[in-house]
DNA sequence: TTGTACGCGTTATCAC
DNA sequence: GTGATAACGCGTACAA
């Protein structure tokens, strides 16, 4: 049943008629082999179908080359360009990606914490959820970098990046009242996450700055179908908003619907809509959402332009040589707000 | 610098005062230990922060957990739901997904599988391109399984997941009809993979069989803006069809926007189309597209429900153990065809 | 430049 | 049930 299955070093030397040593050497960027030697080793290698075992040399470099993305919601059109531009680089920087896909429940971003701890990833990336606190120390005891991405200025991560979400927000309020609008609403979900939460704060301080009050809903998660109950709420009222900013293009999607389907509202001249993340559908001709541009590529370049660079420094237990970028977060202007 | 990063079972043994195979056993699954020996061992791992090394036990096992995930475009919607689908099962069955991202360069999927080969992953499953043939039995030779889906016939993967894509574009042709459709087109990409084919084909056979004639027209890869593209050409002649089958939902909804904001038709009442895969902006009511669904869990499971089982046979060289499946692909009625 | 010998962390085998 | 020992495939210090 169990035959040898696999070609070893070992093999490929025997054949090539040297030790195996100089196999391993032959395929070991920085080794100094003799052009005869590396000649003869490629040619046995080839012959007999060998490849190096990167878990075994994983084991003796204490670097296994894995990073691991953490992820929820990995269909989702933010998360799953974010994924793209994640994966595409890490492998042009010789990285290799391990997905984890984590869900709502209870210690999800633990167990997929703990599972790249037992591949011995020398990084982890989260998209989504924040990690216990205890479980990211451990990672980053265990020498393992950690990436946070849109998460919390909290978390112990040595690498965060964020956005200017609040200073974002604040920026749809001038755009709405100068399209005329005074009766400002904002969609949220309920997830409450750092992000969405800057988004909320960020457009309400803006407004009130103004003189000018915002009703604020919140429902579900960041999907289609909570923009959709969300807009039955707030246009069935007496006072319907003129403008709503909404967390996510998703919710913006649904609200939008909605709103021109169901109340038979048109967009924007009775009601002007911006979103948040400029996921592809914003663009389609149905939408045409003005909203602001998660810097995705900028993003991904960030992380794994600092996963590349060697650790700077020994990290004591208690001082962790944190870093946090702020990146910007662009408006794109499309047809959803008057007067473009 | 290289200060001892993770702790070993060695480390543990000592600490709780018995061998390493006790360790050892504790973390396997079948084996047998006392529960007092198994608590001294939890207790000190627990102290410690210790972890399995997986790649240690790969190593030894010849059998690492890992599967290689093998796709282009991850962030289309199809795509990045199949994933959704097959990292959650994989996960519940015990195992780890390794994400792998394919562009169109020659030798992308070449290389991916090379790499699913040094780190000697248990299989690879490929949503996306075709392996070169010594490739792929390299793998196979290698002991790796290999599941394609929505890929070829012809290809040498032990397992194959396609659907009945000619028999479901039949069942559209009977749709058009009924709604009195007599102009019919089918929009294709110039991809030109196996199941985007099987549509055309499919489509045109059951039209013709109905003494009705279909114009072609394939243009780009298979996206949004494609679709857009197509709708110009075909909407620009003098004899407009009064009916479109899309070989994709993203070609379906380009096409429908083209169709609705620069032609001003009106679509089920001028223009019915259909499109195929089922993604999430297919129900989304600004298309309410009427598509086949892609069974994406189905196709997941029974990929993770074929790798979970053991290896039925030896495998000869030669004599493949090849299975096929041939899923179903439900119409999914909603509005843009007329008389559902 | 090349070969020898050892160690990485784990599991399987076999005595006890 | 438990502990010693061999083996997995590889990198590398060291001696030649």
């Amino acid at each position: 049943m169990s035959e040898k299955l696999f070609v070893s070093a070992q093999e490929v030397a025997e054949r090539a008629g040297v030790s195996r040593s100089a196999v391993s050497r032959t395929f070991t960027p920085g080794a100094s082999v003799s052009t005869e030697t590396r000649r003869k080793v490629l040619e046995a290698a080839e012959a007999l179908g060998y490849h190096v075992n990167e878990l075994a040399r994983g084991l003796m470099r204490n670097e296994s080359g894995i990073v691991c993305l953490i992820v929820s919601d990995v269909a989702t059109p933010y998360r799953s360009a974010l994924l793209r531009e994640l994966t595409l680089l890490l492998q042009n920087a010789g990285k290799v990606a391990m997905l984890i896909n984590t869900d709502r429940s209870d210690g999800s971003v633990d167990r997929a914490l703990r599972q790249a701890i037992r591949y011995r990833a020398d990084a982890s990336i989260m998209l989504s959820g924040m990690p216990d606190k205890s479980i990211a120390q451990l990672c980053l005891r265990s020498g393992q970098r950690l990436v946070l991405i849109n998460r919390d200025d909290e978390q112990p991560g040595p690498l965060r990046i964020n956005l200017d979400d609040d200073e974002a927000a604040g920026r749809v309020v001038t755009a709405f009242v100068r399209a005329g609008c005074r009766k400002l609403a904002f969609a949220n979900s309920e997830a409450g996450t750092p992000s969405l939460m800057a988004r909320e704060r960020g457009f309400v301080a803006a407004a009130n700055a103004l003189g000018i009050k915002v009703s604020v809903e919140r429902h579900g998660w960041t999907g289609y179908e909570a923009g959709k109950v969300l807009a039955q709420r707030m246009l069935t009222r007496t006072e319907r908003p003129d403008a709503v900013f909404c967390a996510t293009d998703l919710l913006a999607c649904g609200f939008m619907d909605a709103a021109r389907h169901q109340f038979s509202m048109s967009v924007p001249d009775q009601l002007c809509i911006a979103g948040f993340d400029d996921i592809e559908q914003a663009s389609w001709s149905s939408y045409d959402l003005t909203t602001f541009a998660q810097p995705v590529s900028a993003i991904a370049s960030k992380a794994v332009e600092w996963l590349s660079q060697p650790q700077p420094q020994p990290q004591n237990d208690d001082t962790i040589c944190a870093q946090s970028i702020r990146l910007h977060a662009e408006l794109v202007w499309r047809g959803s707000i008057r007067g473009g």
